[in-house]
DNA sequence: ATTATCTATAGATCTATAGATAATGC
DNA sequence: ATTATCTATAGATCTATAGATAATGC
């Protein structure tokens, strides 16, 4: 694994996140591309800009990879890692309201390193089988970790969540939450100004997951959990401007 | 309001979806952009894919339309038309399940009918600052319907939703997996060959939301809404495909 | 010798327009 | 006269490669 790689597993990558000279090349091709996706958006950045950004010339990028697939199938190796590596469950002990804080501040930390890819998601998938096949793959991963969360969650005592039907459809919501409540902030509740995000307001994500939870919470951990989630609660109330609905017919 | 528009707008997209030869030109364009946009994705269709598709000329494309941004503004109108006239909640008397059923049928109808615009979303609102000004209107308009629909719906003493803070929460939430539900089954469930999704798949969406209100239910309606919701389960149970989870570290 | 880089370019699109021609409606 | 349509094309990209040149590691 390059350096980078190690330090965006660990999530200093805001930190390292510009290229430097004493990188590989193919790395700063990575990272550079990754920058331009994350800002611009995968469909607005050509291997040219991505050559430009690094002040090499086009034939270079090509020399180090086939085309924009390879790139982008590279960049989402490191994100797969990432994730597995946040979610993984430890297999000794009970889980605790820390560690649900630590998987929910770090998938949405994830996210946010790599934004740029579900954005494009459907687009990525349906030009590369690869990636189709490992995102298939990496989506169940994830699902099942969810579920598995929850499952020692109940263990724990926290959440009352024991039929595994209702455990694995309300797993799969979190999922559709977590992966979709960035593209709200972009879409629905941005300024006239296009999408200027921040980390503060993508994790405000964690509040609409921890509503999800509410239900299922036991009397013990009520309270802490309700704590928690009101620690996220949206500063501006976005889904409160309610403009006049037009009525039809 | 076009004759196809009409059409789109009462529900019969499906039959009526091929564009004939008694349509205005102008008509002609935007059916068969939405067309090649709902098949091929609006990335893979252009101006030249249009007007090929409809045997005219690139240059009598743009005598009707200044440029691509256009066509999909005027396909979008009629999408919002359809939903806010979906959306459509009557003040003189209380809401039934067969309007919750009503509702979330035809909301995903008109998902389904006008699927490309989802997809894309985030780039067509960059593109576009009429759209993006629109579109947040729009999404707006939506969350305060389904707000309503809770309202109304607690009245009716078949959900118990009081708190005004949870309901808009929960509101949030239904929309973020209606709007998420189909890139889910295209991304994730898919088989190896590229999107073939049936409505009938889409639909399975409804298991998904009434997953959510579950918790809610008085005692009362309770019965009722878990058999609906089971007419929609999904057949294959995507969700407990469990590959088995790389531990890292 | 091998690896990395650059220059130059062919070939493929796509957008959008100008200007000519055909069809239609008074 | 006005509206609709076509032909032809300029200009702007973008991808990906061939072939030359420079840098590096034994």
């Amino acid at each position: 694994m390059a350096d980078w790689a190690i330090s965006m597993a660990f999530g200093w990558s805001q930190i390292t996140t510009i290229a430097d000279e004493s990188m590989k090349t193919r790395d700063k091709i990575l990272l550079s591309s990754l920058e331009l996706f994350n800002e611009r958006g995968e469909r607005n950045v050509t291997t040219n800009h991505i050559a430009a950004h690094l002040a090499i010339s086009p034939g270079n990028l090509y020399y180090h990879f086939r085309n924009k697939s390879d790139i982008i199938y590279e960049i989402f190796l490191e994100y797969e890692k990432l994730v597995d590596y946040y979610l993984t469950i430890p297999q000794d002990r009970a889980l605790t309201l820390d560690d649900l804080t630590f998987y929910l501040e770090s998938v949405f930390d994830g996210l946010w390193s790599y934004r740029f890819f579900h954005r494009d998601l459907e687009y990525l998938l349906d030009t590369d089988p690869r990636l189709r096949k490992d995102y298939r793959e990496f989506t169940n991963r994830c699902l099942a970790a969810i579920q598995e969360i929850f499952w020692k969650l109940t263990e724990a005592g926290i959440i009352e969540l024991t039929s595994e039907d209702l455990r694995s459809a309300v797993s799969l919501n979190v999922w559709l939450v977590v992966t979709n409540w960035m593209a709200f902030l972009k879409t629905a509740h941005a300024g006239d100004e296009p999408a200027s995000l921040t980390l503060t307001e993508l994790k405000q994500g964690i509040y609409q997951v921890l509503t999800i939870q509410l239900p299922y919470l036991t009397p013990e951990y009520r309270e802490q959990v309700v704590a928690l989630r009101e620690r996220y609660r949206p500063s501006l109330p976005q889904s409160c401007e309610l403009v006049g609905r037009e009525k039809v017919g």
